[in-house]
DNA sequence: AATGAATGAGTCTTCATTCAT
DNA sequence: GATGAATGAAGACTCATTCAT
């Protein structure tokens, strides 16, 4: 994986159907949703952020909402890409003896991409409530393929007896609840403190595998 | 633990001095911010489902903000009530010969008050990050008194050499991430799921403790 | 002339049938409505600067507006009652040898009347444009009764050739224009000078009788 | 003097920023104000009466307060031009060979000016007491640059023995007096007379100059 | 007589969206 | 493509008034 993991770049750089004009809507949009909702942010105050005049961005997103979902979508689509993009396939089962190591490069990779996309994420996660099209963004593309080739990944290192055998979700549900939970504490919740990434995810990893319990 | 664990039925149980009309406006309230977000949601929708006209809302709470405040500060008090009563004492270090015991009983005890309080849980998470003053309470709150208390007992069964020797917030922060991991996929994500919970709660318990890897 | 000139104090001691209640009603009404104007000042606000509940006052008045009437129809008609009780007669024209005597008889009367009650005269002033029914009753009372009254003292002196022969009206505008000009600048306007009352209006009454020029 | 003294045609004349419905809506607003007073008029009720919809209002004025102030302020700003105009000098001083002259002048000037615009001044005298800002605007205004300017006039007559000396702002406050009564009497309190307005006002200026004692 | 909860019409203001330029 | 004036429905909140207690 190289190149901008910043989807707002990313996506800046690789589309020139976007003027300069879509560009500092989207950037004061994400900025606004953010930091006072989507609900609470009206489109004047994005306009003006924006620099442009209020009609513009109507030009450009038919409603409101559309805004959001163009602000969105791309996201989640980059995030599952590798789950879905043959080129994965070798991150996911093939390179790694280990299920820890399969989940050290797992966790490295797509914790950079969510850290460098807080903001979109923390859109995506307080709208999700409200948007039932976000909602069925969601479960259509983590649910089925995310999920699904996580599944294999699963019952792979469980079939060579590396991993606990449970029902594959409960581990999935486990491990995402850990790590979702590390990035909330380290970046909504307590970003003012002093964090040490590295160490950090180690721990979070050694947790995730072998449990708090000093008993074997 | 005995008595009503439902915050609501309790708040109105044990107060004389809320009117009927108020309670039905508290409980529309209530509906209506866990279902659109605070935000979404209009002071007239809420008279209408509560059947009251709309003056009577602000005959109560001054502001619309201070309805949601007058929602979600009961809750977090009776959250943390057991973390500074001295009759949590026991529960919390004392009757309990390992941290496992523990954390069954902690699990149990506070689990069944949130499932009960889950649309107050609810409103709460969504408003955090636009509610300054929801945050304060939080801080001040969880973060002094619980967490601080929750430090005492992991230091004491790390001292018994019954767990890992790590940061304590680390400790807490994973236990935390996996249940309130658990509470959101159960409640939120995938409610409409059949969920055995009794069994779920005792995996995520086992994954707590020995994590999912099964070498020792 | 004896007794309280202050009319809320008057009002308070010849009326038995306002209770104590009533009497704040009227105290904070008063207050309100100078300071803010009755269209700013609410009910709610009046009673509870009064202490009483919001219903009392509609106990007592009907509307609001019946408390705005109530407060300064008193202080009209005990503003013109000198110029029609029999009494006045002699005030009016018998007992001064000159139009300035009697002017400043009159002036030292009814200026100290208004400056006691400067607080009704000011929510009248300031009502009277709005209120059809305020305007009424002035011109009721005061043109009809007062200008009559004084048209014939102008007559009187004019036919002694002591003021000058111009229509009578314009004069007692003069004379009226002078003395709330006075009123107004000393109470209204610029409250917080240092007044020499009886110099000012001393020099107030020569202006009045010879103008301001030198000339004979 | 010449050119329009109509205020709002003048200011509706000289500015190209005005859009057409922005006139509408201060017409509409002059008139409803100077008819019910600022409180007592709603937006909605000026919107309907601009033949705008509500928002129009707000676009160009931020709240209900600032339309009231960009209605009066223009009004105050070009009452008090000619007193600070270089151009004014010799209406003030030099010109007039007595008081008498220069009142007459400077009364015919001014007076021509409120009338034109006694629907403003109603605004003003009606709102001044509740505005502080209004009352600030005044003072800096009238009470600084007018009355000062008109102190040097009235101290210049005096020297020359012209007029009484006494201390000029009595003097001031006397003929401001005995103008404003007229103008208030002829288009507020009985509009509905037959005025003749020429001899009036040379009245008015011969009792001022005179008084109303045919005693020299 | 006094209360104060309840009302619902009305207030000022905001907002997403449209459209002529 | 960009503007910004215009819209009118909707928002939070206020108010004078009523009425059961």
């Amino acid at each position: 994986m190289n190149g901008p993991d910043n989807l707002i770049e990313e996506i800046f750089e690789h589309s020139d159907e976007l003027t300069e004009k879509q560009k500092k809507i989207i950037l004061a949009a994400i900025q606004a949703f953010a930091e006072k909702g989507y609900a609470s942010t009206s489109t004047s105050e994005i306009a003006k952020n924006a620099g442009v005049a209020e009609g513009t961005i109507f030009r450009h997103y038919k409603t409101k909402k559309d805004l959001l979902y163009s602000i969105i979508e791309p996201m989640l689509e980059k995030f599952i890409a590798p789950f879905v993009l043959k080129d994965m396939e070798k991150v996911l089962n093939q390179k790694h003896a280990t299920f820890e190591d399969f989940l050290r490069a797992m966790i490295e990779n797509r914790i950079k991409f969510l850290s460098k996309n807080m903001l979109l994420l923390k859109i995506f996660i307080q709208e999700i409530p409200f948007q039932p099209e976000l909602k069925n963004l969601f479960k259509e593309h983590i649910g089925t393929k995310v999920i699904a080739r996580f599944t294999q990944v699963v019952e792979y290192y469980q079939a060579k007896g590396e991993i606990l055998v449970a029902p594959p979700f409960n581990i999935i549900r486990f491990i995402a609840s850990t790590i979702f939970g590390y990035l909330i504490f380290r970046n909504l919740l307590l970003p003012e403190l002093d964090w040490d990434d590295k160490a950090e995810i180690e721990q979070t990893i050694q947790m995730i595998m072998h449990g708090i319990s000093t008993q074997k």
